[in-house]
DNA sequence: AATGAATGAGTATTCATTCAT
DNA sequence: TATGAATGAATACTCATTCAT
């Protein structure tokens, strides 16, 4: 996919599969046997292209995390002009991405019993890079003016900001509900905004507001 | 336990047994083979006391939920004498419970699916009872005067404070490490505080101010 | 066995079944699945009693091993009193030993590349105790005058006789015919008696030929 | 290879590949997949020139046997200007080709159970011609006056040679290790000088004594 | 209440072999 | 000749649960 344009059609037929049984069924109660089933392809042709189930756990998890790390970069670059409509924009998206891989913030602290290499793909990665690519991303956001707040008070938004926005999309009764993407990301992203309100200054007060009214049109947002 | 004086003791010793185990190994790689010799007792008498290993789990959700349930009325009449002292050292309270059944929050979303019977009694009582308890709560302690803000806010304010609660927990990087639960608590609390810190109103940021001082002492929490 | 008479009868009677279809079928294409269903006992009764395959085999070899070691001690008391009866005697029981366990020496070497620790107690064992024991007994059997060699000759004896002894036992030819333990014992201690003629003393020539005549009635042993 | 000029450079290579991998790792543990990815070809192409895996084991045996087999008719034309130097080249180059193809005496009864066709060759080949051109051999060394001894004695010696010849280069503990091929066959020449010192003519007695001396130096042959 | 042997459907995984290209 | 994806029966092993005592 990154390198060299995808493995093979059936890898990814396997990775897309698996990623939907997972967030349909848990991936604790889904089977080799039943991707392959699922997929009317042999278990033998499933381990022709992954050594064992830990390894399409391991590639999706590849996806999600690069997927993050890619909308963190955007926000990097977005940020040069700032805009409250352009973060809400790559907040959804964000959200959407966090939904569509659902299963991985849902039961990632179960996984890491039975899945070793993943627990050191975590440190490194969600805890490592994109944790501390969010902290960064937020002050970016005080430099630029966006938000008020000193250091401690941002590093705590920032901390908190990710743990609300992976708590949300792994709130146990949202999630195996057939929910669309969309309404999920929607009101994931204006619980997100609510958080984020006291801390943005008051020269985007305006557009600030005018999103969240646009996003649910009846209450608008009072000053704290 | 409070109406009828506990089953028998094995049944209190099985219980106790696996959630620790639970805690530690992660509920899906602990057997009921497991907390059987943990105990040095016979998988029979494990299967005298409870039908199913899903039993096992269920108490343990009872005891968890109820737990958070009777420190939901504590603060409903705590907030009678409203102080930020009772509010931080009850929070602390609820911490520690929370991580003393950390193993439900890290794999409630994963257990579901195998566990039916528990996603209803989550439905009745976490998504229920208690998530309105908080809102009830939160906005008592604004009627009390210390917290500000509009009814939306409020709600958003409740509804987050939750997901970050048991967020914090869940966290994955710190579930397995034998964290004190003291220090998980702590760290915990003053997360949740700055989170609050936008909302409490004039008349009781000063003593506000005080305690969050007194539990990170070199910061003191500035203005928004 | 050793120790507290017998682990339970479902445990000897695995290991006992398993001797028998290794022995026939070779340990190779006989399954866990075939000795359970061959028992009549479900496969889970069978790992309730063995962790893995391996254990039968090391249990096996556990068995083996101590029988070589019982008759070697035998053998050391046995020279006390000298004489070539007693030896042939002790030679059949040891061949009829190692006929009973053939499927070890028979697959020993291609068993160690699916069980290392078997390699480990082979070094410790077979190359190290007997090897050693067997050298020794040949030694003595020198000083009660049985043997006559210097000690370079005897060294060789001692080495290719236990080579002759379990190349016999495992001679491909024979491995899986269902001759009779008797027959192949006999022959077997006939080829090793000829192997040693020509080191037995001028001493115990008569009784050793006497011996040799009823074994092999038509012809009698010829001088070197 | 001698009389059809070798089948294919592909259908050599995975003999030789396949051998030095059985000889390593053992023939139970080395699928075709290994071979083929060990020689950069596809499995396909494997099973282009060989039906099934049982195909390759036969050739490595039919060239086994042959080597065999051009070996004892080399010993049949050496008699003929007897000479004990001769012979225990011949000898060493014997044990030298037992050891390149050693994963065969190692594992020759396990492979009966997986493979029927080599248990037919094998009565046929190494049990039948062989076994009586060894025989043969032995007598023709008595016609010439190197052996002496009986009918029954050299029948004897004949067979239990063949037994020591396999049995010590399939003795477990050297087989995997990756000693010289030289050393191998030294010590195992030695060996079998040793086993048939006894039954060497006294007209031979003196050249016999002198390449023992020049095989291990320090220690003379002594007489019986 | 308690024991521990027994059950059996499942679970991941392997590997010789086939087949379309 | 050669590729490599695909097959599927087999294999060792697991674990919640049952049952006779």
């Amino acid at each position: 996919m990154s390198r060299k344009e995808s493995k093979s059609p059936t890898f990814d037929r396997i990775v897309e599969a698996s990623l939907q049984l997972f967030n349909q069924q848990g991936e604790r109660s889904v089977t080799t046997n039943h991707i392959a089933r699922y997929l009317n392809i042999s278990t033998g042709n499933l381990y022709y292209h992954f050594a064992c189930k830990e390894d399409i756990i391991n590639e999706l998890y590849r996806r999600y995390s690069k997927g993050m790390a890619d909308y963190l970069n955007a926000a990097g670059e977005l940020s040069v002009n700032a805009s409250i409509e352009g973060l809400v924009s790559l907040l959804e998206k964000v959200l959407r991405h966090l939904w569509t891989f659902r299963f991985i913030p849902q039961s990632i602290s179960s996984l890491f019993s039975v899945n070793q290499s993943l627990q050191e793909s975590y440190s490194k990665i969600e805890a490592g890079l994109i944790s501390r690519g969010v902290e960064k991303l937020f002050f970016k956001l005080r430099d630029q003016g966006m938000l008020e707040g000193d250091d401690v008070q941002i590093g705590f938004l920032a901390r908190n900001f990710q743990l609300l926005q992976t708590g949300w999309i792994a709130r146990p009764d949202i999630a195996r509900c057939p929910q669309e993407a969309q309404v999920v990301a929607r009101e994931g992203c204006l619980s997100l905004l609510y958080f984020l309100a006291p801390y943005v200054s008051s020269r985007f007060r305006q557009p600030f507001e005018r999103v969240l009214a646009s996003m649910a049109p009846v209450q608008a947002l009072p000053a704290v």
